[in-house]
Order: structure tokens, then C-alpha cells, then sequence
RNA sequence: GCCGAGUUAGCUCAGCUGGUUAGAGCGCAUGAUUCAUAAUCAUGAGGUCCCCAGUUCAAUCCUGGGACUCGGUACCA
């Protein structure tokens, strides 16, 4: 391809998992299995590659963990990189570097990045109003602070989100806020933050991705248009936080980097850390091609705000592609690392030993290239029986099988070519074509699929010669032919590397042959006249309905234990003395008119009976109710919030409703009719 | 609500800039075969290409409207 020869060397760059938690097979299937088939693919080549990685060390919830657990921030993010770093080795995730973002390096390096764009006055800076902890003298992130909240009145919401019933919040919409640490009550403090102006680099990201990256896969595009289109806006670079990269400017102290800065910068530092006096050719030199494998989380960051990191900064490349994956999910439901559902690489490991190409083969088969994939068990059993075992484990054996009862083993020499072999020869070479040019679009399903045909057409090539017959007769024709088949299944431990290297290795062992290449792909004299050829071993073993059994079983395990019956009530709030109850006026009123309000998801507007002349009310139970059911009846609702509009409606109080296990609103009703307008006490 | 992506055979998905009988794998049915982990090979059945309207000689593909799924974003006193 044209587009290829601009290049002499590719930097794959894969998102850093966040050291706090395990990794589980939606970070395999979206990011590190076809990383590191592209990877291997071009180092199978003999291309300049480099495969890069590490864990994302800081941001907040690392140090909320550690406080809970009681142990330090390093402590948290030592456990979580070394399982990971494990987990990727154990899937052969080819990594050149895998490295962190405490290390020494990126610290340095990233803290060098901020200082030259603040010189070179490439951020502003803002003041605002922060919550601050006055007795631990600290500013709290959004995700630090912790609060009633103010839909439903959950009382451990977070500052950005309340995990009961869904909403985005923001810190001071908390009701009562507290540290989420010391529990300490927070005020309002000034504090002074820098900003990177995305806004000053909107015309230059159009022309970038909008006219010169037609080519990325349309999700990313879609969503990049999606965000230039509603226009850029600053994004703080800086926060409040002891945990994390200082901000290296005098003054600045209690300041660290954000972590979504440093983070990306963790791709050049872990560069740097493995290649200390050259890495620079691998970001600066505009001969190298940079790719970021990541999930459609992170489409923003990597499509426009590191890039525009980049281009501040000034001396470096920026991304040739970022294919980002779609979800995976599982069983039908969204992976979720707080509900546990999910299939966490390391459990499998030890559940389902050595069949780490078996789930790579699964997650690339059903691989969300394209839109959200759901992960079954079936699935994984059926592509593991029908295809791995039946099409490609099958053929092997049966080569190698042959070989062993008629030739000893050894490879015996190919004779006059019939036109069905030389048909088969043919295939062969297009197959080769076909991966590779899927490859070179990175559409890793495809190409895998191509590569299993490699196996069919051997299969077939069994099936229409049999030799079993002709060794009975034609011995001289059964030794082309197993020569061919033979050939066949050398030139699957070259296609399958990339996808498949464990299982490679061990047909290579078999075949008795050590280093293969790319370019030996389509060769049908990998193995010469005469080669011995090992013992078969089975390539891959079928796996029995228990083992799956097994996995569903613990899935619904889950599943029950996140369900209502384990539900427990949370904890009870602080006392509060009667006088303060007293003050709030709750009563009931008689729905008389209940509708959606227009250009909004959540809301509705009542018109109640309150028995004083009525009132409007707008509540954010859309999602839970049929506005008509709700007319006529009777509910509870706070009378003496001051008014407050709500797109547009005047909302003059609140409806009262009870919230259920799964965050689903039910109104709040008396027992019996009453007269509209009576108090609640 | 707005923005983005998607909706194609029982399942999982392909279908480039519109062009004769809409494809693949799995599953299913039938037949062949026995070297092979009851694996393989062949053949076949299966589709109102989400719905409606329009543009066109011609639409799965273009335009408009609608439905649903997933994500982002706004609203949930």
C-alpha cells in the first residue's frame, strides 16, 4: 500500500489500564488482543515495531481505595500493576515496555512537558471556588467528595456521579458535603487551576481529523464531529490532590498534573524507559507511524485532547489512527467492574488453564471492531469445538497422524503435481493476500477468519485426495500428497502467529521447526524432503459442557448476589435534632395532571392538588412512570423548597419517592385517600 | 431533547462510490466418508436487507420522517 511505504516504523500504543482493579476480557477483546496481533503481524514482517504499555497509576479512586483498605496509594497501585502486567504476559500480549506512570521517568518526563507548554504560555489559567477540607488542609476532587444526593438523596453520592441512581452531578449540587476520606465537613475555597484552551485548537482539529483522517473507522469519526461540532472548551490540567505528578511551577504546591494529562504522556515516557538514547525517534521523527488501541471511552482524549497536548508541545507526532473498539459485553449485560460482572483474566487462568489462544481466538472472532458484541460461554465452547478443535486442531493431527503411519514421521517428497494440487497451491496464495490486506485495515475478525480458511482448505484437501485409500495402492501419489498437507499445516503456524502464538509455538514444536516469517507465508517448501516431524499432540482439546457449565454457574452467582434479595439498606445519616425535621413541609396532594416535559429524558410536570390552590411540580421519575398512571393519584411532596426552573417549568417543590434496589423511583402514597393539602409528620 | 454509532438468514456478522438469483461462519437438514479429538467433505432449507414516504430506468446502499438498541451530552429541589 502506498500508505505504508510513508512510514519506516509503527508505535503501537495501547490505553493504560487504571491500576485499580484487575483487568477482565472487555480490556482484552477492545484494546490488547488486537494490539498485539498488529504488533506481531508487523514484527512477523520484519518491520520497526514497537508495542507499548503501562498502568495509569494516579487520579483518585487508587487513593480512596488505599485509605479504605488502610494501606498507602503505592501499595494499592503496586498489587493492581503487578496483576495486570502478570495478566498480559500470561496472554502474550507482546509488550516491548510495560511500565507505570509512578515511575521515575514518567515523572520526570511529564512534569518537563507541562513546564514547556506553561513557559511557552500555552495554558491560561482560572481561578475558582473548590471544596476544601479545612482541617486536613486539602481541596477535594469531584470524586473525593461525598454528599447527600440531591435527586434521590442516597447519602453516599459522589461529586460527579451518584452510583444509586445514575445521575452526573456535580460537587456542589451535594447535599451537605463531606470528605469522602476524613468525613470531614467541607467549604467553599479560591483556588487557581491551569487550563489547556482546546477552544484555540478547534479549526486546526477539524482540518486535522475532519478533512485529513476520513479514513478512521466511523465510530471514531462520528464521535469526534459529534464533540467539534458542539465546540471546544478549556479543560483543567491541574488539581487539588497529593497523589500524583507536581505541578513544577514555583507556588504551586499541593497542585498535581490531571490525571488524564500525565497519562498519556505515560505512551512517550514508557518509550523513553525502554529505549533511553533513542526513543525519540519513535515520537519525533515523522517517519514513524503512531497508533492508539483503545476503547470508545476514550475516543476524546486520544482523537483530541492528547493531540492537541501534541501539537502544543510542538515537537511531536501525532496519531496516524486510533482504532477504538466498541464494548463487549457479557451474557447479554454491560461489563462492570463495581457489580463483578465480568470474566477477569486472571480468575480465568486459573479456572481454565493454558487456553489463553482459546480466548483470544473467541474475543477476535466476536471482537466489537464494529458495534457493541456480547461474550457468551456457548459461544466460546462452540468456536472452540467447531472451529479450533474441528477445523484447524483436526487438520493438524490428521497431517501429522499420516505422516507418522505411512513415512515414520518423516516428510516425504512431492511428486507430479495434479491440477487440484496445484488449484489448492493456489488458494493458498490468496489467502495470504487477504489477510494481509485486512490486517493492514485492521479488521482483526476478518482477517482471523481468512486464516481458519487456510485449515478448511486443507481439510478439504484430505477429504478429496484420500490418502488412507491410496496407500494402498499409490504410494508414491500419497507421499505428494502428504507433502502438500504437510506444507499446509507449516504455513497455519505462520498465519496463526499473530492471532494465536501459544498454539503456534506448539504446532512449530511439532513440526520440528523453529523461526518463521512473514514473507514464508504461501511457501510450500517450508519443509524439506525427508524432515522429521514430531510426536502429534492434540492443538487443542474439546472442552466439555461442565467447564462451561461452571462459568455460567458463577455468572448466575453474580447475578443473584446483585440482585434484590442481598439488598441491603445503606447505613443511616447523622442525627438530626426534631426542630430540623420540623422545618421541612411535607405533604400530600392529588395529581390532577401529569405529562413529559418536552426536550428533557427525565422530567415530568404535575399539576397538583395541594388544597391551597394548586401546583406545578417537576420531578425526575420519567423513566420510571407513565405520566397517565400517575394522574389521580395521591403523593408526597415537599411544599417549602423555594422554586426553582427546571427547562423551563417552575418547579415548586418535590416529589417524594422511594427508591428501589435497582435505582428504580416508586412514588410515595398514603395508605388511604386524604385531603389533598395534608401534612406528612 | 441534542449529537454520534447501529438495526441484514435461528445466532454472530460482511456487504466498496445504488445495477441481473443479498453473502460468510456457526446452528439445522440430507448425503458422502472413516486418516482424524463422533472430527471432516458435499449439497440444501432459511431473509418484507427495522417501518413509511420520496429521488431514480433501478435503492439494503441516496433524501426526509418514524421506531428500537448502545454511547456521549443537557434536564432529575
Amino acid at each position: 500500500m502506498a500508505e505504508e511505504k510513508r512510514f519506516k516504523r509503527t508505535l503501537v500504543t495501547t490505553a493504560l489500564p487504571y491500576a485499580n482493579g484487575p483487568v477482565h476480557i472487555g480490556h482484552l477483546a477492545g484494546v490488547y488482543v488486537p494490539a498485539d496481533i498488529y504488533a506481531r503481524y508487523l514484527r512477523l514482517k520484519g518491520e520497526e515495531v514497537l508495542l507499548v504499555g503501562g498502568s495509569d497509576e494516579h487520579g483518585v479512586p487508587v487513593t480512596i481505595r488505599a485509605r479504605k483498605e488502610g494501606c498507602t496509594v503505592q501499595d494499592v497501585v503496586d498489587r493492581y500493576h503487578n496483576l495486570i502486567k502478570k495478566s498480559f504476559e500470561d496472554f502474550g500480549i507482546s509488550f516491548d515496555v510495560y511500565s507505570r506512570t509512578t515511575s521515575e521517568t514518567h515523572s520526570k518526563l511529564a512534569s518537563g512537558f507541562f513546564k514547556k507548554l506553561n513557559d511557552e504560555g500555552k495554558f491560561i489559567q482560572m481561578e475558582s471556588e473548590q471544596y476544601y477540607d479545612e482541617e486536613a488542609k486539602e481541596f477535594l476532587t469531584d470524586r473525593n467528595i461525598r454528599g447527600e444526593c440531591p435527586r434521590c438523596h442516597a447519602a453516599d453520592a459522589y461529586g460527579d456521579q451518584c452510583e444509586k441512581c445514575g445521575s452526573t452531578l456535580s460537587p456542589d449540587e451535594l447535599i451537605n458535603p463531606y470528605n469522602a476520606v476524613t468525613g470531614n465537613k467541607l467549604v467553599k475555597r479560591r483556588t487557581n487551576h491551569w487550563y489547556l484552551p482546546l477552544d484555540q485548537y478547534q479549526e486546526w482539529l477539524e482540518r486535522w481529523i475532519l478533512e485529513e483522517h476520513k479514513e478512521w473507522r466511523s465510530n471514531v469519526y462520528g464521535q469526534c464531529k459529534s464533540w467539534l461540532d458542539s465546540g471546544l472548551k478549556p479543560r483543567a490540567v491541574t488539581r487539588d490532590l497529593n497523589w500524583g505528578i507536581p505541578v513544577p511551577v514555583e507556588g504551586a504546591e499541593g497542585k498535581v498534573l490531571y490525571v488524564w494529562f500525565d497519562a498519556p504522556i505515560g505512551y512517550i515516557s514508557n518509550t523513553k524507559e525502554l529505549l533511553p538514547d533513542t526513543w525519540e525517534k519513535w515520537w519525533k521523527d515523522p517517519e514513524t507511524r503512531m497508533l492508539h488501541f483503545i476503547g470508545k471511552d476514550n475516543i476524546v482524549f486520544h482523537c483530541i485532547v492528547f493531540p492537541t497536548m501534541l501539537k502544543a508541545h510542538g515537537e511531536y507526532n501525532l496519531p496516524d489512527n486510533v482504532p477504538s473498539n466498541e464494548f463487549l459485553n457479557l451474557e447479554g449485560d454491560k461489563i462492570s467492574t463495581s457489580r463483578n460482572w465480568a470474566v477477569w483474566l486472571h480468575e480465568y487462568l486459573e479456572q481454565i488453564p493454558d487456553k489463553q489462544d482459546v480466548l483470544r481466538y473467541v474475543l477476535t472472532a466476536n471482537a466489537p471492531e464494529t458495534k457493541d458484541n456480547d461474550f457468551t460461554w456457548k459461544d466460546y465452547q462452540a468456536r472452540n469445538n467447531n472451529e479450533l478443535v474441528a477445523i484447524y486442531g483436526n487438520f493438524v493431527n490428521r497431517a501429522i497422524v499420516l505422516t507418522h503411519k505411512y513415512f515414520e514421521g518423516k516428510v516425504p517428497a512431492r511428486h507430479e503435481l495434479t491440477d487440484g494440487d496445484r488449484a489448492t497451491l493456489a488458494e493458498f496464495a490468496e489467502v495470504k493476500k487477504q489477510v494481509e490486506s485486512l490486517l493492514d485495515v485492521f479488521r482483526f475478525r476478518d482477517a482471523q477468519k481468512e486464516a481458519m480458511n487456510l485449515a478448511r482448505i486443507g481439510n478439504k484437501y484430505l477429504a478429496d485426495n484420500e490418502p488412507w485409500k491410496l496407500a494402498k495402492s499409490d504410494m508414491k501419489r500419497v507421499e505428494t500428497i502428504m507433502n502438500i498437507s504437510l506444507q499446509i499445516a507449516a504455513n497455519l503456524a505462520i498465519v496463526f502467529e499473530p492471532f494465536l502464538p501459544f498454539s503456534s509455538a506448539k504446532l512449530r514444536m511439532m513440526l520440528n521447526i523453529d523461526k518463521v516469517e512473514w514473507s514464508m507465508l504461501g511457501n510450500m517448501d517450508l519443509l524439506e524432503d525427508g524432515h522429521a516431524t514430531r510426536t502429534p499432540e492434540l492443538l487443542f482439546e474439546k472442552i466439555e459442557d461442565s467447564v462451561i457449565e461452571a462459568q455460567m454457574q458463577r455468572l448466575e452467582n453474580i447475578r443473584k448476589a446483585n440482585d434484590i434479595d442481598n439488598y441491603k439498606p445503606k447505613a443511616v445519616l447523622p442525627d438530626v435534632d426534631f426542630e430540623t425535621f420540623e422545618k421541612i413541609d411535607i405533604r400530600v396532594g392529588k395529581v390532577l395532571d401529569c405529562q413529559k416535559v418536552p426536550k428533557a429524558d427525565k422530567l415530568l410536570m404535575f399539576k397538583i392538588d395541594d388544597g391551597m390552590g394548586g401546583r406545578t411540580i417537576v420531578s425526575g421519575i420519567a423513566k420510571y412512570y407513565n405520566p397517565e398512571d400517575l394522574i389521580g393519584k395521591e403523593v408526597c411532596f415537599i411544599a417549602n423548597f423555594p422554586p426553582r426552573k427546571l427547562k423551563g417549568v417552575e418547579s415548586q417543590g418535590m416529589i417524594l419517592s422511594a427508591m428501589d434496589a435497582d435505582g428504580a423511583l416508586k412514588v410515595v402514597t398514603p395508605s388511604a385517600e386524604v385531603k389533598p393539602g395534608s401534612s406528612v409528620c
